[in-house]
DNA sequence: TCTGGGGTCCTAGGACCC
DNA sequence: TCTGGGGTCCTAGGACCC
């Protein structure tokens, strides 16, 4: 069996660890540059405070009902979600293999129980739930299930109603599973989109019971290959969708952002993409890889407002470097003559964004033979670099090229303290 | 005159996730 | 006026090879 543990309301749980007068009040949390709402707290969402819904559009709503609101603070829930990832790997030690969590995003984890005996499992995930709570102060949801598909199913219906499962669902039969399939519509199954769950609809599948009945040749066909026969696949109970042999490192990386304001000129977006390169930079070196290819793509204000804005008239472009590389210097020299082939003046930007693909192991770089001692010295500074930024703050040390104003950058006016990673920061009680 | 078939690698783009 | 950011996997199709 299967288990999935997710945080409820995670961003909005964070804020509200740090602010108890907040328990009852409803709250929400926002995107980077406070465009999009990103967390709701249960009282939110019965407000009807719709998900990834623009700011704007609710700012009646949020104004009218005394929402407390927050810009997103990820210093703080990083450092939360890894507190709660602790304690299910704690939670789950006694068992044989040492590695029975998977972390799965930044407030979820797959708990592998196939050594749990099938009547302890709710009462297990149950004690999982109360713990987690108890040591960290955020709530958790878990479900129970045969495959990831259904747990996340069965995870969903503890969240919509939380008093009557206690937060923990558990579907271990078949007529448990059938039940539960049938209750749930197409759309908010694990894996469907909101691409398929259209066609599906349109073909008069509703309920993922259809879906699940549906031949795994007809899902082949229609549903992405392989991807489908998976999908149906665990429906049934048949688990498709394995744990991860280990933390991989990543195969590309990318730091995008939208601009505060509207940007014109190049100066700026150089500073901005200089500014992005270095951050991607230090995650490079901190999963210990070299790039060989660097994009940059940049996206100008539309003109047409009716089109579909995250389509937009995006322009990018790519370089293969000659030697794969992790030095921030190289990687900026790259994507600034990339941005200068791409800007045209007289035209408005709103966001810009790199990206570094190609990865390979730094160590595997082949040396040039020819190539100055200075390449080494090179290494050793950006080395220092990054322990300073991580120790002091971010961009404690950087290079000019990055700007100094950087009056391009993104909003954030509502942001919590750091509490729990800065010490000036830290909470104060009288 | 008749001009195959299978494999690999790469890229672009679509779909999904949180 | 104001719409996030960072990923993954898969497929199709073209180029190239033998």
């Amino acid at each position: 069996m299967q288990a999935i543990v997710d945080c409820n309301s995670f961003y909005c749980s964070c804020e509200r660890l740090f602010r108890p007068d907040l328990r009852n009040r409803p709250v929400v949390v926002l995107s980077n540059n406070d465009g999009c709402i990103i967390s709701r707290s249960d009282e939110a969402k019965k407000l009807g405070v719709g998900m990834a819904g623009p700011y704007f559009q609710a700012r009646h709503l949020i104004g009218k009902n005394d929402v407390a609101v927050f810009s997103s603070n990820y210093p703080l829930y990083g450092d939360l979600s890894r507190r709660v990832m602790d304690t299910l790997r704690i939670l789950t030690e006694h068992t044989k293999e040492n590695r029975k969590v998977e972390v799965y995003s930044v407030d979820e984890a797959f708990l592998d129980l196939s050594d749990i005996p099938p009547r302890e499992l709710y009462e297990y995930a149950l004690h999982i739930r109360n713990t987690v709570e108890q040591w960290t102060g955020i709530s958790v949801s878990v479900g129970v299930a045969p495959t990831r598909t259904l747990a996340k199913l069965a995870n969903g219906m503890a969240k919509k109603n939380k008093e009557a499962t206690r937060c923990v669902v558990a579907l271990l039969t078949q007529e448990e599973q059938r039940i539960a399939l049938q209750q749930t519509r197409v759309d908010s199954i694990w894996g469907v989109g909101r691409s398929y769950a259209t066609k599906l609809i349109n073909w008069g599948i509703t309920s993922a019971w259809e879906l699940c009945n549906m031949p795994e040749a007809w899902a082949h066909r229609n549903m992405g290959g392989v991807v489908g026969v998976r999908l149906v696949r665990e429906l049934r109970g048949i688990p498709a969708i394995v744990m991860e042999e280990e933390l991989v490192n990543k195969k590309m990386i990318a730091t995008t952002r939208m601009f505060g304001r509207p940007v014109t000129e190049l100066y700026e977006l150089k500073e901005a993409v200089a500014t992005y390169i270095s951050r991607a930079a230090e995650k490079l070196r901190r999963q210990q890889s070299a790039a060989g290819i660097v994009s940059v793509f940049i996206v100008p204000k539309e003109q047409d407002h009716s089109a579909d804005f995250k389509h937009g008239a995006t322009v990018s472009s790519y370089i293969t470097l000659p030697k794969p590389t992790a030095l921030t210097h190289e990687l900026i020299k790259a994507a600034v003559g990339l941005v200068e082939g791409l800007f045209e003046r007289g035209k408005e930007y709103k966001k810009a964004g790199v990206m570094l693909s190609g990865l390979v192991p730094d160590d595997s770089v082949q040396g040039n033979l020819f190539a100055p001692a200075s390449q080494n010295q090179h290494r050793f500074l950006m080395h220092t670099l990054d322990n300073i930024n991580f120790s002091m703050r971010d961009d404690a040390v950087k290079f000019g090229s990055s700007g100094t104003d950087k009056n391009w950058k993104m909003r954030q006016e509502l942001r919590s303290g750091r509490y729990s990673t800065r010490w000036e920061e830290l909470r104060q009680v009288k």
